[in-house]
DNA sequence: GTTAGCATGTAAGGAGTTACATGATTTT
DNA sequence: AAAATCATGTAACTCCTTACATGCTAAC
């Protein structure tokens, strides 16, 4: 009963409109081209969640200042309301599961540049133990099986395992970033909008 | 009004069955050790997908010959009956979307030994062609895009798209490697089971 | 003049999760 | 004897997709 849509696609309309005024129909392009190698979202998700901002005064309808007004039905631009730049800082800060899983990392990921130096550090830490958790349970199931498994089987292991390896070597190289950066003295990376 | 359950957790649960029967608690684990990198089921999806094949006599308990009855609520063993071996053949045979799509695709390759050499061949493909045009969409609106990325959109996108073309080397490979023992006319790999 | 793409929306349903409820069995 | 883990199951809910319905506008 919290609002009708989901935590993810929230925070990834939230922080596009953070950006830039858009509506519906370009909305889902920009989202879909950002975020297009993990998930992408249809119109019959996108259209019921601004109707659900909107309606909790998160968003609102942009005066098309004597622009695209044709007749008819025209475009419908959105903007971040007040609340909604609150509510979005909010979603930004919490750094749980509701952040580092698969569904929700990348999109938070995507909005980094918003969000604190702390909160970013402990979001990549928090999925990286997530992916060492997954490894350790696949690898020690691997170890206790007693059947010999056929090609294909361990084909799908060895890319899986390969995979998850990957990333966790790439969020080690972002870590390690974040932490250089965050104990230079020198400029500082936590890039303050506004 | 199907039966309840996807398709994909009926695969994995057929597929698994075929091997040997099984009592729920243990599929599980073995689906979360075969599948672990890239998707994990629960009980609450689990148990009614096992109801509904039994309700659908693909899949029947097995009287447990002398063994593990203790008394009041023992486990259930469930093996596969002839029409749950169709079944699953027949769900084995299906090469199109419902095969190479993110959620299903691990499953069907899990059990690719089961599958014909044709049929493999064409979900490699499938799944080959999803990912090059996931490719292409993203890097064609990357190149319209007017504005500067920041350093962290830009970091997703890298590894987004190297993730990506790794697969797609990955499924280069195994489609080589498919079409010469396919040619080859020495011995066959379509292994059939019994 | 008709296909393709822009633009907005809804209803129904699919596929699964979470949280709960219950109890047996093994380990510490 | 407490804690962990094995084992089964259900109800409510989440989140998103598919398919539909509608109409405008640009390109060919």
């Amino acid at each position: 009963m919290a609002s009708g849509q989901g935590r993810v696609l929230e925070l990834a309309v939230l922080g596009s409109l953070h950006e830039t005024p858009l509506h519906g129909y370009e909305l889902r392009k920009r989202l879909n081209a950002l975020l297009g190698m993990f998930r992408a979202f249809s119109y019959g998700s996108l259209y019921p969640c601004l109707r659900s901002l909107l309606a909790r005064g998160l968003i609102a309808e942009e005066q098309p200042a004597s622009t695209t007004i044709v007749g008819g039905r025209s475009k419908i631009v959105y903007k971040l309301t007040a609340e909604g730049k609150e509510r979005l800082q909010d979603l930004l800060t919490q750094a749980g599961p509701s952040a580092w899983e698969d569904e929700s990392f990348g999109v938070h990921f995507a909005f980094f540049r918003h969000t604190e130096a702390e909160v970013r550090l402990r979001i990549l830490e928090g999925r990286r133990s997530r992916l060492e958790e997954r490894l350790d349970a696949v690898r020690t199931a691997l170890a206790r099986t007693r059947e010999r498994l056929d090609s294909y089987t361990l084909e799908l292991q060895r890319h899986g395992l390969e995979s998850v390896e990957r990333e966790v070597r790439w969020l080690n190289e972002l870590i390690a970033t974040e932490r250089r950066a965050s104990e230079e003295p020198g400029r500082d990376t936590t890039s303050t909008d506004e």
